[in-house]
RNA sequence: GCGUCCGUAGCUCAGCUGGAUAGAGCAUCUGCCUUCUAAGCAGAGGGUCGCAGGUUCGAGUCCUGCCGGACGCGCCA
C-alpha cells in the first residue's frame, strides 16, 4: 500500500470515530472528502479539505472537526506533523521512510505499479477512427486514432476489460463512389484512357493498384457488365483493399483493434438488425412518422417538408428528433449506427466510448439519446471529441485539399516524424482543444520537443546503470539486489521529492482513467522527467548527491533503485501512450 | 438563429470531479560541460485567468448573461 493509501485509509477511520463518538453525525456524507498533495512545501506533504467540507453538514466549525482529526491522524506513525491551517486544512508531513517505501512499491510490483481495480473487470466498449474505407487516413485521423489507442490503454492498466473497435462505414452512398472510382482505374489499367477524373470521384493515385488488381482478377469481363453488376464485386474488393491500407497505416502508428465491425453486415447477416433496431424502438413507443422543421443556419433550397420516420430523439435530450429513413425507403446512416450501438449493448457493455473529430460533435446528442434508449437507461456512452490538428511547418500552415488529392496522409507524417512523437504530441495536449502540429520542430529532437525530454530521462537511468557496472564491477548489482537496497540513506530533498512524485502515480492513474484523459500521463511524464533531470544535474556541482558513490556501494544501490524506479515508472507511463521507452538515445 | 467546445504569461498550453501566494515549455536575459550523455540544469523578468454578475468558508474551475474564436446543425457519412 503506497503512503497516500495508507494516509488516506488513516483518515478515514479517523471519520469513522468521529462519527462513533457523536462529533459528527453518523449518516454524514464524506464522498466530498480528499487528501491531495500540496502544492507549497510549507503546507507539508499532503493536505485533507474534510473539516471545510464537512463543517456545514456537522454544524460545527471546520476547525473544531480538523482539531479532532488531527489528534487521532497524529497517532499514526507514518506522520511526523499533522497540523491544521488555514480554513481548515489538515496539513500533513510524513516521515522519510513513507516516501522511501516507494521504492519497494514500484521494484516489487513491476510493471504492475499503479495498475488499479476501478472496472472491477467491467467491460468497457472503445470505439475509435473509424474512419470511411474510401481512401487513406489523413492527418485528422491521426488525433483521434492514437487518443483512442491511448485511452483504452488507460483503461485496461486501471483494471477495465477493454474492447477497441473500428466501425467500418461500407454501405452507404460514399463507397459506391470509391467502387465507380475504382472501376475507371479498371478500366485504364486495360488500357483506356480515362482522362481527368470526372467530378464527384475520388482521384487519388491510390485506387491504381486496385484498378490492376481487378483487371488482374476479371480482365476485360466487368467491361460488358451494367453497373448493377459490376458495382458488388468492385466495391467489395475496393473497400477490402481500403481496410487493408488503413490498417497498415494504423499498425504504423502503432494502434489496433480487437473488432472491426462492418456496417454492411447489419443488413446483411442472418437477421436485418437495423429493421430490428427499429422494431424495437417502435414497440417502446419511440418511432413515429411526422414532419421535421426546416433546418436554420444555411441555404436550404432543395428543402421539402414531408412527413418521415422519426426517432423521438428529444425525449432524451437532443435538440430534433431524428430520421430513420431516406426517401428512398432505405435506413439512415443514424439509424445503423443506432443498430450497431445495440449490437454493443446485445453483447453486454454497459460503459461506451466513442472518440469523434470535431466535425462530427453535432452527432453527440443524437448518439446518446439512442443508447439511453436502447439501453433503458442502464448504459452510459461518453463521447470524446479530438478537435482539429493545424498542421504547420516551421510555423507555416501546411496546405490541404482533398479535392485536388494535396491532403496529407497519417502515413507521410509518421514516416516523416516518427512514431513516438507524432504520438506523444497528438497526447500532450488535451483532446478538446485545437492542437498546433509542428513538422518541423517535432522532428527537431530539441527541448522543444518533450517527447524527447521524456524519453531521455528513461536513458539516462539506464546510462548510469551501464556505468555503475563499469565503475563497481565488484558490487552485487543484480534487479535483486537492487530491489531489496536499504533506502533508508535516501534523505535529500531532491531525492524524496522524486520519490512522492512516483507514489502519486497510482492516483494519477485513476484520476485519468475515471475521467478518459490520457493527457494527463503525458504531463506527468514531463513533470517527473523534470524533476529526474533535475536531480542528476545537482550531481555536477555536488558530487556526493550523484547515483554512483564507488565509496559507498550501499547509497549507490539505493540510489540506483529511485533511479529504477523513475525508469519503470516512466516506462510504464510511456506504454500507456504507446510511445517506446529507449535505453539510450544516441 | 440554435447547439457543443475553446478563451489562463509575448507564443503554445497545463491546472488533478471547488482548495491556500495561478504553473510548465518556448522566446528574452544571466550563469553552469577536466563531470553518471549539456537532447541537461540553476536563476530573472513576464498575469485584471475574455468581460460582468451570482452560488459559498473558498471560484481559473460551478451557474446566468454578454464579447471573441473554432466546429457543427437537412434523407450525406
Amino acid at each position: 500500500m503506497t503512503a497516500l493509501a495508507h494516509i488516506e485509509a488513516c483518515i478515514f477511520a479517523a471519520l469513522d470515530t468521529l462519527k462513533a463518538n457523536g462529533t459528527l453525525p453518523s449518516d454524514i456524507d464524506t464522498r466530498n472528502v480528499d487528501l491531495e498533495p500540496t502544492r507549497d512545501a510549507a503546507h507539508g506533504d499532503l493536505a485533507c479539505n474534510a473539516a471545510m467540507v464537512l463543517a456545514k453538514a456537522a454544524r460545527r466549525k471546520p476547525r473544531e472537526i480538523a482539531d479532532a482529526l488531527v489528534g487521532l491522524i497524529a497517532a499514526d506513525p507514518m506522520v511526523v506533523k499533522a497540523e491544521v491551517a488555514g480554513p481548515g486544512f489538515i496539513n500533513l508531513t510524513l516521515a522519510p521512510s513513507a516516501w522511501q517505501a516507494t521504492v519497494g512499491e514500484v521494484l516489487g510490483a513491476g510493471l504492475g505499479y499503479g495498475r488499479a481495480d476501478l472496472g472491477a473487470g467491467g467491460k468497457v466498449n472503445v470505439e475509435y477512427v473509424s474512419a470511411n474505407p474510401t481512401g487513406p487516413m489523413h492527418v485528422g485521423h491521426c488525433r483521434g486514432a492514437v487518443f483512442g489507442d491511448a485511452l483504452a490503454n488507460l483503461l485496461a492498466f486501471a483494471g477495465h476489460d477493454v474492447t477497441r473497435e473500428y466501425y467500418i462505414n461500407d454501405a452507404g452512398g460514399q463507397v459506391d463512389v470509391l467502387a465507380r472510382s475504382a472501376f475507371l482505374r479498371y478500366r485504364e489499367a486495360l488500357g483506356e484512357a480515362i482522362g481527368d477524373i470526372p467530378e464527384g470521384l475520388y482521384p487519388g493515385d491510390y485506387l491504381k493498384p486496385v484498378g490492376q488488381a481487378l483487371a488482374d482478377a476479371f480482365g476485360n469481363s466487368l467491361l460488358g457488365e451494367d453497373e448493377a453488376q459490376w458495382l458488388p464485386k468492385v466495391r467489395g474488393i475496393a473497400i477490402d483493399a481500403m481496410m487493408a491500407m488503413i490498417r497498415d497505416d494504423l499498425a504504423a502508428l502503432n494502434v489496433r483493434h480487437d473488432v472491426f465491425f462492418s456496417e454492411r453486415a447489419l443488413t446483411q447477416g442472418a437477421k436485418d438488425e437495423v429493421a430490428e433496431t427499429v422494431g424495437e424502438l417502435r414497440a417502446k413507443g419511440l418511432v413515429f412518422e411526422g414532419v421535421l422543421e426546416k433546418p436554420k443556419g444555411h441555404d436550404a433550397d432543395d428543402w421539402e417538408e414531408r412527413e418521415q420516420t422519426l426517432f423521438r430523439a428529444t425525449a432524451f435530450g437532443d435538440d430534433v428528433d431524428r430520421a430513420l429513413l431516406k426517401s428512398d425507403g432505405t435506413y439512415t446512416y443514424f439509424a445503423a449506427d443506432m443498430a450497431y450501438h445495440h449490437n454493443k449493448l446485445a453483447r453486454g457493455f454497459r460503459h461506451l466510448i466513442n472518440v469523434f473529430g470535431a466535425d462530427h460533435s453535432g452527432y453527440i446528442k443524437r448518439m446518446q439519446a439512442a443508447v439511453a434508449a436502447l439501453s433503458g437507461g442502464e448504459a452510459d456512452l461518453d463521447i470524446k471529441v479530438c478537435q482539429l490538428v493545424r498542421l504547420l511547418r516551421a510555423g507555416e500552415p501546411v496546405k490541404m485539399s482533398k479535392r485536388a488529392g494535396t491532403f496529407v496522409t497519417l502515413r507521410e507524417v509518421v514516416d516523416e516524424v516518427g512514431r513516438d512523437p507524432v504520438r506523444f504530441m497528438m497526447l500532450y495536449r488535451k483532446n478538446d482543444a485545437t492542437l498546433d502540429f509542428d513538422l518541423a520542430k517535432v522532428v527537431e529532437q530539441s527541448k522543444d520537443n518533450p517527447v524527447f525530454y521524456v524519453q531521455y530521462a528513461h536513458a539516462r537511468v539506464h546510462s548510469v546503470m551501464r556505468a555503475a557496472r563499469d565503475a563497481m564491477p565488484h558490487v552485487d548489482l543484480s534487479s535483486a539486489a537492487i530491489r531489496t537496497a536499504d533506502v533508508s540513506c535516501l534523505t535529500d530533498a531532491g531525492e524524496l521529492e522524486l520519490l512522492k512524485r512516483l507514489a502519486l502515480f497510482p492516483r494519477l492513474i485513476s484520476g485519468a482513467a475515471r475521467v478518459h484523459e490520457p493527457h494527463r500521463i503525458a504531463f506527468y511524464l514531463h513533470d517527473l522527467a523534470q524533476l529526474f533531470h533535475g536531480h542528476w544535474t545537482r550531481g555536477n556541482d555536488s558530487p556526493h548527491l550523484r547515483f554512483i558513490r564507488p565509496d559507498e556501494p550501499s547509497v549507490t544501490l539505493a540510489r540506483l533503485a529511485m533511479a529504477q524506479s523513475c525508469a519503470q515508472v516512466i516506462a510504464s507511463g510511456l506504454a500507456i501512450l504507446g510511445v517506446g521507452a529507449p535505453e539510450e538515445m544516441r
